[in-house]
RNA sequence: GCUCCGUUCGUCUAGGGGUUAGGACGCCAGGUUUUCAUCCUGGUAGCAGGGGUUCGAAUCCCCUACGGAGUGCCA
């Protein structure tokens, strides 16, 4: 058995989204698992709708899942080039080897005449209007015209596009990895354009070339592929290349959370949530579309969620890292059906891997906050906030605005808890609190003994926890909720929670 | 319209002739916690419908319905 060699193939029309990561991810952990190979080839035989920016997009999105590919356009391996239009050249001799066996023939119709077709067809109630094997013989081209017409034609520079000339009467099957034995009748396949009249070869004959090209075994795409899989089954029997055809796996679509439809790139605004795994700012229009990168999202998290987009593993187990997906993973376990995207899902998931992350690691996004703002803070101390935060965010860009206290004065006080907390025998322990911490030895002064003290003077005027401990929290963070409020002060220091205890009080009996 | 593909809790899914149809997210309730969050416990909710085959169907077959994709000199 040769060596799995797989290939995602997208198309540099703009950032890939979530549905194109997932192809990716698909075939990278199909390759993987079977101690192959993944490259990446660049779609661009269409130049008209070529966007600035998108290879490099595609390029650093799978960067940051980290799943590069072994071999692309910016780490070329022998099957080179991994761009299309740079392989422009190639495509010709397998469209001529075609011509000259009789499966594919010259066409000069025009644009306007192949709309007046169509629009004939559809007059004539016929039900898919389409250029085959019927209708191809009413058309402009070297089927139909005399053979020096067609060869004058050709020397004179007339435009023209090369067409599959699809048997009538001819059963194509293929047997997909996801969903079994397809069978399609050739009659329903029209006449596709192979060489497009720029020189250019369409997506099938590209797509076919190159795969035989660079010994590609496997096809994994998305379902959108699936009713044109029998025209690329056609061509490789043309061609020759039948007993080295990759098998096909055509991947559930991801569909649009509510009501209907393949997810579309439009849906991350009007759902509010993003659909492209990095930031996009659109060329043309300026417009910036999130991603999950900047909206905090860890890409193991992200590959983990991913992952069970179509695929499970069969039991309960729901954590995977790459690693491990790659060792579970397998294309009998893909699914059938479209799946729905669930955003609550993804959060949950990068709040799972957000809590397992060590401090010191957390630290660093809550250190970079802080230096945007100006405010020094040393990476011990900050691996202390964060310990205390990471279970209470989903976002480690949430570590600042949520821990804000730790670092500055409350700027205002929870209006419902000052009503509810505030009360005057609350204030009175709140005083002698601050007094007896203030007594202290800076050594001294910890979580542990700022509980003794604190629950001391508590006891010592008969009242409970619950009719205190709240007034000073919002002393201290301006806040009715958070984290437990003795490590809090530890780490505030007792300086500052002294301090903060005075502005309090002035500002609140005010 | 036509061709192809699909359909298990709201969502992601396990289960592929005999299961109390399992898990996860969400939601609800209770517990833990000074509070919130985390965490723990419990609950809610599903085999699209109809026919077969079979002793027995979520599971196999057929039909219907619904959904999706494709139907370009786009990929």
């Amino acid at each position: 058995m040769d060596k799995v060699r797989v290939r995602f193939a997208p198309s540099p029309t703009g950032p890939l989204h979530i549905g194109g990561v997932r192809t990716a991810l698909f075939n990278y952990l199909f390759a993987k698992h079977n101690n192959g190979e993944f490259l990446l080839r660049i779609e661009d035989t269409d130049q008209t709708r070529f966007v600035p920016g998108a290879e490099e997009y595609i390029q650093k999105s799978l960067e940051w899942v980290g799943i590069s590919p072994d071999e692309s356009p910016w780490n070329p391996g022998e099957c080179g080039p991994y761009r299309q239009s740079e392989r422009k050249g190639m495509y010709m001799e397998y469209a001529q080897k075609l011509i000259d066996e009789g499966n594919a023939y010259y066409a000069f119709d025009t644009p306007e005449e192949l709309d007046a077709m169509r629009e004939r067809l559809k007059k004539a109630k016929v039900a898919t209007p389409q250029y085959n094997g019927i209708t191809r013989m009413q058309m402009k081209n070297s089927l139909t015209l005399p053979e020096d017409d067609v060869k004058r034609r050709l020397e004179s520079g007339e435009p023209y596009v090369i067409r599959l000339k699809v048997p009538r009467k001819e059963e194509v099957r293929l047997n997909d990895m996801v969903r079994g034995w397809v069978m399609v009748h050739s009659h329903t396949i029209d006449d596709k354009i192979l060489m497009k009249s720029d020189g250019m070869p369409t997506y099938h004959l590209a797509n076919v070339v190159d795969d035989h090209l660079m010994g590609i075994t496997h096809v994994i795409r998305g379902e959108e592929w699936l009713p044109s899989a029998p025209l690329h089954v056609l061509l490789y029997q043309y061609l020759g290349w039948e007993d080295t055809m990759p098998r096909f796996a055509h991947l559930p679509l991801l569909l649009k959370p509510d009501g209907h439809g393949k997810l579309s790139k439009r849906d991350g605004d009007r759902l509010g949530f993003p659909v492209f795994p990095m930031q996009w700012a659109d060329p043309s229009t300026g417009d910036i579309s999130q991603g999950y990168k900047e909206d905090g999202f860890l890409p193991e998290a992200f590959i983990n969620f991913l992952a069970f987009l179509g695929w499970s593993p069969g039991n309960n187990d729901e954590m995977f890292t790459l690693e491990k997906l790659v060792e579970v993973f397998t294309i009998e376990r893909v699914g059938k059906a479209g799946t729905k995207f669930d955003y609550d899902k993804a959060k949950w998931f990068n709040q799972q891997y957000l809590k397992e992350k060590p401090d010191t690691e957390l630290a660093q996004y809550l250190l970079a906050d802080l230096e945007k703002e100006g405010i020094e803070c040393s990476p011990e101390k900050a691996a202390l906030v964060a310990n205390q935060l990471k279970e209470r965010v989903v976002f480690p860009n949430e570590f600042w605005p949520e821990g804000k206290f730790f670092f500055q004065q409350p700027d205002s006080y929870d209006e419902k808890t000052v009503k509810k907390k505030w009360k005057p025998e609350a204030v009175e322990v709140l005083a002698k609190y601050k007094d007896a911490i203030v007594a202290m030895d800076n050594a001294d002064f910890n979580a542990a003994s700022a509980k003794s003290t604190f629950m001391g003077l508590i006891e010592d005027a008969g009242l409970k926890l619950g009719q205190v401990m709240p007034a000073l929290r919002l002393a201290i963070s301006g806040k009715g909720m958070g984290p437990d409020l003795m490590i809090m002060q530890e780490i505030i220091g007792k300086e500052e929670v002294a301090a903060r205890i005075d502005v309090a009080i002035e500002k609140l009996e005010a």
